[in-house]
DNA sequence: TCTGGGGTCCTAGGACCC
DNA sequence: TCTGGGGTCCTAGGACCC
């Protein structure tokens, strides 16, 4: 503890770099190349109206995600541009955490193209954090033709600024030692949790790279930015960060949103979307046995403000009548603002997730020793999600009674 | 073709409980 | 009459990320 009372931040300084954060590059662009010859070399735009990835020929020209369509075609007229393909870009993201999944048991997804792996204690059978890191960027362009960036340090944050520093397709290894002389120099917009409004804070009061923000003392920070992001960065600025990487992480909410460009905003018609929106979440819902409690309606309007409104359950369902029958009362409600503003986008959310009919295990007390029969009985039995459920039962919750489905 | 679609985490206030 | 001290859960909004 601090002589405050808070919890201390760098309680681990000791050790060696042995995080990996594997990340690859321009993802949707790159299998679109990949995919077909004659887009290498050349600038691809993912996306139609909007600019999902761009390949790196298209970055140079000065084409960024999010961007508007018409936008990126007068700064790269030359680029092609691609519509979407999700299932091939799900189904590349799922072989290249096969690599991952190969190369270290402990694995963090941060989305469908980057990861957090913990190399640590595979010094002996697989070689250095750089060895690894080295046969990891080559596995993952022989097995699945994608270049990917890979940086190495001792904590998570750096890990991830060492991998956006090193790309295209590079990869960088920041020694214990010379973390702060790499860190900052770097302008603040490097640092992973510093956006734009963060950024604009900080710029109208002269600071620009990390150096600044670590020459200040916490206290300031946290009179600009608030409590927790003004720790947060003051940590940042001098690599504390004791997050580990973390298995076993699951989805938290479930939602789809469409915005509503120029089709008409009646009260049947945006009903309609509802219906789809419903539609189409409680199907994936169902197809991940997942249930939700919490139905969260989302709005944007002419203006570009945002409102939520949610309402909690007291017992969790992918239903989809029950589940449109509480979008519906969320949306009657937001009526008057809707009539008030104009709606430009409706979006709905399913959180508070939890698994649908999955076995809990219970073993005895006295069970020691190695689970791998039982596990595979409940494997033949119920299928792999409720192994995923039983092992995480037995690791991470300690051994409680079952809950018994409804 | 002004601004897609999918997520995470944090905070603050209020209701409610013991 | 005024008011403790500990907690959970829900709702709404904001910032950030890919």
């Amino acid at each position: 503890l601090t002589t405050d009372g808070r919890v201390c931040e760098h309680l681990f300084v000791t050790g060696d770099a042995t995080i990996l954060h594997a990340d690859l590059d321009a993802f949707f662009a790159a299998v679109e190349q990949r995919d077909d010859p004659s887009l290498r070399g050349r600038p691809v735009i993912v996306g139609i109206g909007v600019v999902m990835c761009a390949s790196y020929e298209a970055r140079a020209r000065g084409v960024r995600g999010a961007m508007g369509g018409s936008e990126a075609r007068r700064l790269c007229p030359d680029a092609v541009f691609v519509a979407p393909r999700l299932s091939a870009y799900t189904e590349a993201s799922k072989a290249v955490f096969e690599v991952f999944d190969d190369t270290t048991p402990f694995v963090e997804g941060i989305s469908v193209d980057e990861a957090f792996l913990d190399v640590g204690g595979l010094r002996r059978i697989a070689g250095t954090p750089e060895e690894i890191a080295v046969r990891l960027r080559r596995d993952v362009r022989s097995r699945v033709g994608l270049p990917i960036s890979v940086g190495v340090a001792r904590t998570k944050f750096l890990a991830k600024v060492a991998s956006a520093v090193s790309k295209p397709d590079g990869l960088m290894v920041v020694p214990p030692g010379d973390e702060l002389a790499f860190l900052h120099p770097l302008p603040i917009e490097r640092v992973w949790g510093i956006g734009a409004k963060t950024a604009a804070k900080l710029h109208a009061r002269g600071i620009h790279r990390v150096s600044d923000i670590a020459a200040m003392p916490e206290d300031a920070l946290v009179a600009m930015l608030g409590t927790g992001p003004g720790r947060h960065i003051h940590a940042l600025a001098h690599n504390r960060d004791a997050r580990p990487v973390r298995t076993g992480r699951r989805r938290r909410s479930i939602g789809s949103q469409r915005a509503l460009g120029r089709s008409p905003r009646t009260a049947p018609a945006l009903d309609a979307v509802l219906v789809g929106l419903v539609d189409r979440v409680t199907r994936r819902l169902r197809a991940a046995r997942r249930v939700g409690r919490t139905v969260m309606l989302r709005l944007r309007f002419d203006d570009f403000t945002r409102a939520t409104r949610s309402h909690t359950l007291d017992q969790p369902t992918a239903d989809t009548s029950t589940i449109l029958w509480i979008a519906r009362g969320l949306l009657a409600a937001s009526m008057p603002r809707i009539g008030r503003d104009g709606v430009t986008l409706v979006g709905l959310t399913i959180a508070n997730l939890d698994d649908d009919g999955v076995v809990q295990l219970m073993l005895p007390f006295h069970h020691r020793g190695p689970v791998d029969g039982v596990l595979d009985d409940v494997k033949d039995k119920f299928g792999t999600a409720a192994l995923t459920r039983a092992v995480l039962l037995g690791r991470d919750e300690g051994i409680e009674m079952p809950r018994l489905p409804d």
